[in-house]
DNA sequence: AAATAGCACTCTCGTTTCGGGAGTGCTAAC
DNA sequence: GTTAGCACTCCCGAAACGAGAGTGCTATTT
């Protein structure tokens, strides 16, 4: 598939990028003016209609300059992927920005999305990071009301849950408190799994709060709906999307997550920390994305949490910066969220 | 103002009512033959030069039909205000999808936003409800790594707050313990203000932790900027936002979270619970509202726990249906606020 | 043989023209 | 006060049109 020319290559890499700053078809002419190539306009058309036979280029019609494939588009992609970079100053002003926010993971996370979002000029998508195993740290059992308890659950990594508990008979604070100190030595450190095979506890108030435990144990793998979004409105100044119907669709992703999830998983499953996804046109499988790119990449801390972080945009979109753009926000969470887990993991 | 004959009057609101439908300005023979009505079409066409004149109508140019002004659209709504029901049938449903769901604010919320936005077709807006006099009820301080401390401060209505603290030098949780122990009875049921009168502690470690409980209870006021939004591509549905200018500035607002903010807390101060408030085209203040309309209402309890909810939709949406259904999510929310509230209550 | 200049051809797009249609306001009659 | 009749205005969509941009092919140059 890679047989192109030296200047075949040359060609098509510069009409992509000229395609995705003027959002118009590019002829010969506009090209061979804008980039003073020293081979003429009928040269340039010979090679195009190479490119256009081999299902990099496309003509929108008779007679109109080209327009990339989605083929195209992914060869341009995987040209740059591993040059593009993204300039110092902009690196040191996110940067600057995420060390300025409140040490706190949901500030991280909002912040992610809106620099992502105004920085790419698409929509941006984060979700929180997902706690792989998840480890037991503390817990407290607080008497509300009559046989309502307050129980709050520490894990390992900061995560911190809080539920209120109907008992079937009232409970003394006193009663509480042991059972809360019992639990918090003997499930110390633990996983799920392996709190999940251990014996039948002699107490049965003991048990039950180990059941509702694990419940809440359970809950935190379906607890990554939470997904941090910005900048939709963005994709309402793009040309391609100025009639409404086609945006409509495509904002609507945004509204029913579970699309938008079930993306996030089957795209990232197979990908690596630090490696960058690049979805084009829906890649066939998303319907409502044919005629948007995301650039999705996953971070945190491999086997321990891991969260998906993105950008959505027309497929017209500026690679060049988004790329190193979603590598760079990647990266800095991951830094972020392994501190605060290897920071957690001193204290016994 | 209200100087209108019986016929005007009943002209004017059939010549809303079909613009909203149609969404065409609307001519003197559509509405004579569309309800039948007893008087001639020459008729129509001078009260029509009447109501223009008084404000209350508008031509988009000259011989085209006529369209509703702003003016028009209040006296309309005021019309219809108190006149308007909402279906049983849609009631139960609602009802039963909220008794349905788990008793937590957060589903309440999102819900709410759900079932306004699908059923009006238009953006949707809920904030959680704000604890106008927050009570102390709990503290639980929980020694991590080192200095590093976390704090679960529970106020009275079931709120939690939960912070990450770092102190100057390690403390013993022991002594953690019984700081905690000591502010629970000492600040039980107090609210901020009395909290901020006590004399201060003679243990350092005790005002320490006063002062951040303080700080926290001072966050509340501003946490309202939970505000829970849906279906804001209903908006791109609308003929009037077609192109997708307008449509942008509007759904702008949507993720420019302060401008909403200011909007609705402007607009509620002044009504009361069970009132709604409806504003249209930006009542002069919000420029980006201009082509829109927002129904508002209040909802929780007076003096305790109130949060706002909210439809926006294009001047011409259904007030017949949006109003009373504004009115009835909110009454059922505030049913529910006031439950969890009262249960909170009895605890002491 | 590869690159280029020239040329005829095609197709889009913005503008203009033009009638049909809807709606109005006015006047005169009921 | 209400209505029928009528001349007038203005929008809107269709058709016509010309400019412009781009192409592919062929003959020519290097």
């Amino acid at each position: 598939m890679n047989n192109l020319t030296e200047r075949q290559k040359t060609l098509l890499l510069l009409l992509i990028k000229d395609y995705i700053e003027s959002a118009q078809p590019v002829g010969s002419k506009r090209l061979a003016e804008h980039y003073h190539l020293n081979f003429s306009t009928a040269t340039i058309r010979n090679e195009m209609g190479a490119l256009t036979e081999m299902g990099y280029l496309r003509q929108p019609h008779t007679s109109a300059g080209r327009v990339p494939t989605e083929e195209g588009y992914r060869y341009f992609v995987s040209e740059m992927m591993n040059k593009a970079e993204l300039p110092e100053g902009v690196q040191r002003t996110i940067s600057h920005q995420f060390h300025q926010s409140r040490p706190e993971l949901e500030q991280w996370m909002t912040l992610a999305a809106s620099i992502l979002a105004s920085q790419s000029q698409g929509v941006s998508v984060v979700t929180a990071p997902h706690i792989e195993q998840a480890k037991y740290k503390h817990i407290e059992l607080i008497s509300t009301q009559g046989r309502q308890v307050l129980m709050v659950l520490v894990m390992m990594g900061g995560d911190v849950r809080q539920q209120i508990l109907t008992l079937t008979e009232p409970v003394t604070q006193e009663r509480l408190s042991q059972t809360a100190k019992r639990l918090n030595t003997l499930l110390a450190g633990l996983t799920v799994d392996a709190i999940a095979s251990l014996p039948t506890l002699s107490d049965p108030l003991d048990q039950d709060i180990l059941t509702l435990i694990l419940q809440d144990f359970k809950n935190t793998a379906s607890r990554s709906n939470e997904i941090y979004t910005d900048g939709f409105t963005n994709v309402l100044r793009e040309p391609e999307f100025s009639e409404s119907e086609e945006a409509r669709k495509t904002l609507k992703i945004f509204e029913e997550r579970s699309t938008l999830q079930d993306l996030l998983a089957k795209t990232t499953t197979n990908s690596n920390i630090g490696g960058l996804q690049v979805l084009i046109g829906g890649e066939g499988e998303w319907e409502e994305l044919r005629q948007c790119s995301m650039v999705i990449a996953r971070y945190g801390v491999p086997g321990m949490a891991t969260g998906t972080l993105g950008v959505l945009g027309p497929m017209r979109m500026s690679y060049a910066r988004t790329i190193p753009m979603v590598r760079y926000v990647a990266g800095l969470l991951s830094d972020l969220v392994n501190d605060t887990i290897s920071n957690e993991n001193d204290i016994r």
